[in-house]
Formats: structure tokens, sequence, C-alpha cells
DNA sequence: AGTATCAGACCGACCGGTCGGTTTTCAAGG
DNA sequence: CCTTGAAAACCGACCGGTCGGTCTGATACT
């Protein structure tokens, strides 16, 4: 491997069990020994990477914690009929996550939960993940309306700004539980409130 | 003021105070020097009280957050018309939180979110307490169906997961977002949602 | 030769928790 | 009513350990 290779790889290591770190611990609890300990990698070269543990909080987030959530949700969104595809997404991923995944709940959330009371920069950043989030999902909502799948008269907005709270509710109840069950019932739920916006 | 009533005023400080420093920064963040400046007493003090920041911490929810989450909810569960009383409250609820309590979000999520996957105890607590809601909730509708107000076809169970769920959710949300008219919107949802279990 | 990339000893601040000592309380004995 | 003595309540200096961050060299590539 040459040497810039090498250089992107070690930053990429120390983003991604940064990034398991603070998923298990949070932000605050994370020890940047811990981080270095488990990369084998020396203080010299995280803090060559990152000027301080913030700004290698914020590059785990908008590296690492945002691209996973893109990639997961992003099937789902452009189709015609959105209802239908959001429904079978969202029973599949449910199916498919792991009990480690239930226990720890979504990144995201954690950290705006955790750190949006006590720092800007982090409550900014995941701030605008979400806006990011409710407007792709009220486009697609607007979309099955063009399509006549869904009902006119629904305010698409405030339909994806429910369906996002009630998945995060629904993930966090899971995680104290630590319960698929709960995350299966709750999704049930969601998917029934879903098909009552049907045209 | 008495002996008696002055050592339960200082406990009842100290367990107050650390309630406030828990909400605010969560409860690995909160520091025991912090909570003993803000109440003016001494660390012989509060480890007379309380063994370790641990048991402190299992006292402030169990006899600060608990309590107060109870008083606020009781109102609406012992009602003939659940969905009625329930949207009710829930609309003064959202009216009269303050800024404070929006950038804050729930205590009892909060600690959920950072506690449960870390540390039993707490997890367990928290765990009692929203199957404890769920159970009254459940119990509001299944009353609800006997009165006549609810679709008798629905599984209250499910019905008050989804709830409680979409509730904590939304307030994240809007806690993240700092914003009061995110919490609306989603209360206007959960609103919907329930008037369609009306019978 | 010069520069990017580390390695890790070291730093002061702060953490939760301990412990020996002091004050307060209160019941019992005179 | 006073004295006394032990227990309860409290104080705060101190402890070992961990934290995020700095800095001085060493190494390897260009």
């Amino acid at each position: 491997m040459n040497a810039a290779a090498q250089l992107a790889d070690n930053r990429r290591k120390l983003l991604e069990i940064a990034a398991e770190e603070i998923l298990e611990n949070g932000f605050q609890a994370t020890s940047i020994g811990d981080i270095l300990t488990k990369s084998g990698l020396s203080k010299g070269a995280l803090y060559h990477h990152f000027p301080s543990k913030l700004t290698l909080g914020y590059a785990v987030f908008e590296e690492v914690f945002v691209p996973e959530c893109a990639t997961r949700w992003e099937p789902a969104l452009n189709t015609p009929d959105p209802i239908t595809s959001i429904s079978i997404l969202l029973r599949a991923q449910v199916h498919e996550m792991t009990d480690e995944m239930i226990r720890l709940g979504c990144p995201v959330n954690n950290l705006g939960q955790e750190m949006s009371p006590i720092d800007e920069g982090f409550r900014q950043r995941i701030n605008r993940e979400i806006n990011h989030w409710r407007d792709e999902l009220a486009a697609a909502f607007k979309r099955g309306q063009a399509t006549g799948h869904v009902k006119t008269e629904i305010d698409t907005r405030q339909v994806a700004t429910f369906f996002i709270a009630s998945i995060e509710g629904a993930i966090g109840l899971a995680k104290n539980a630590q319960d698929r069950a709960l995350l299966e019932t709750c999704t049930e739920g969601l998917i029934n409130y879903l098909e009552g916006l049907r045209a």
C-alpha cells in the first residue's frame, strides 16, 4: 500500500472505531484512550488527523452515521407508491436489525438526544440531517399524491414529521426494553397509520 | 425547623439539584462537584445520604422524574372517553411546556437513551416505568371500548405502545430542533391517529 | 534536504470516592 | 434542669486514576 492510501486508511480506521465507541457509550463518555487502544494507533496519529475530540465527533457524524442512514432509506423514497414501498422497507429493516442494533438504537438520534442541549455544533448538524429526511419523505408523499396513491387532502410535511418522530420513538422504546417485539408492534402501528393515508 | 426536617430537607435538595444537572448534562457527564457547589452542601453530606453516584442517580429517577411524569398524565387516564380527554391533555401539555422543557426533553426517556445500553439498574427501572405507562394507557383505551367511545377491533396494547413511541419521538425531535412548532405538528398528527380509533 | 506523518512521554484539570475529625442531636442518669 | 456520652450528621482535604490535549523527537517518503 502506498503512503497516501495508508494515510487515508488510518483516518478511516479512527473514524470507524470512534463511531463504534460513540454508539456504545455516547460522545461524552467515549474516551480518546479507548479509541487509540482499539485502533492500535497513537495519540499523535489521531491529533494529526483531527484537531480535537469535538471535531472527531463531527466527522464521525458526517462521514459514518449520515451515510449509513442515507443508504438505508434511499430505496423507498423514489417510487410512485410511497406508502407501499415504505411499508415494505420498514418491515424489512426491522427484520434485518441485529440484536446489537436494537440495543444501541439510532446513531443520529442518540447523538442528538445527548448533545443537542449542550453543543450547538452537533445540534445544527443533526437538525440539518433530520430536516433533510423530512424533506425527502414529504417529497415522496407528494409524489404519491401526484400518482393518485395518496390522499390529496393530507399535509405531506406534517405526515413526514410525524412519521420520523414515531420511528425514532419506536427505536428508543425498543432500545430501553431491549425487546425486538416492541419495535415490531410500533412498526405495525405506523403502517396502520400510513394505510389510512391511502387514496 | 427541627432536626429531622432539616435532614430530609438536605436530602431533598441534593435530589432536586442532581435532577437538574442530570436533565441538563446527562447522568455520566453530571459532576458530583457541581451538585455540591449548587447545593452549598458538602461531599460528606452527599455521601452520607447516598452511597455512590449511581444510587443517587437511581434515587433521582424514582423520587423526582417518575412522580413528575405521573402527576402530568394521571388526569387523562381515568375517563369514560379517553380519546377526547387524552387529546385535550396533549394539547394543554404542549401549550404549557416552557422553552426550557423543549430544549431538555423528557427526563425519563433521556436517561433511558443514555443509560439503558450500559447500566442494567437504570435500564430495568426505566423499562418498568414505561411498561407501567403502557398498562395504564391500554387500560384507558379498554375502558373507552367498554363505554362505546373506542373501536372494539383495535388492539389496545398496540395502540398504547405506538402512542408512547410517537410522543417520546416527538419530544426528541423538538429537542433537537429546539422548535416548539415541531412538537405541535407531531401532536396534531398523533391526535389525527387517535381520532381514527373512535367508534 | 525538507516535509508529512506519526510515536508516546508528559501535563494540568478534573473525576468519583474515602477518611479522620468536628459538630449537632438526643436520650439516659443523676 | 443539668450533665454526659454515644450516635448521627456533616465537613473538606486528600487520594488514585482518567481525561483531553501538547510537545519533542524520530521516521519515512518526496
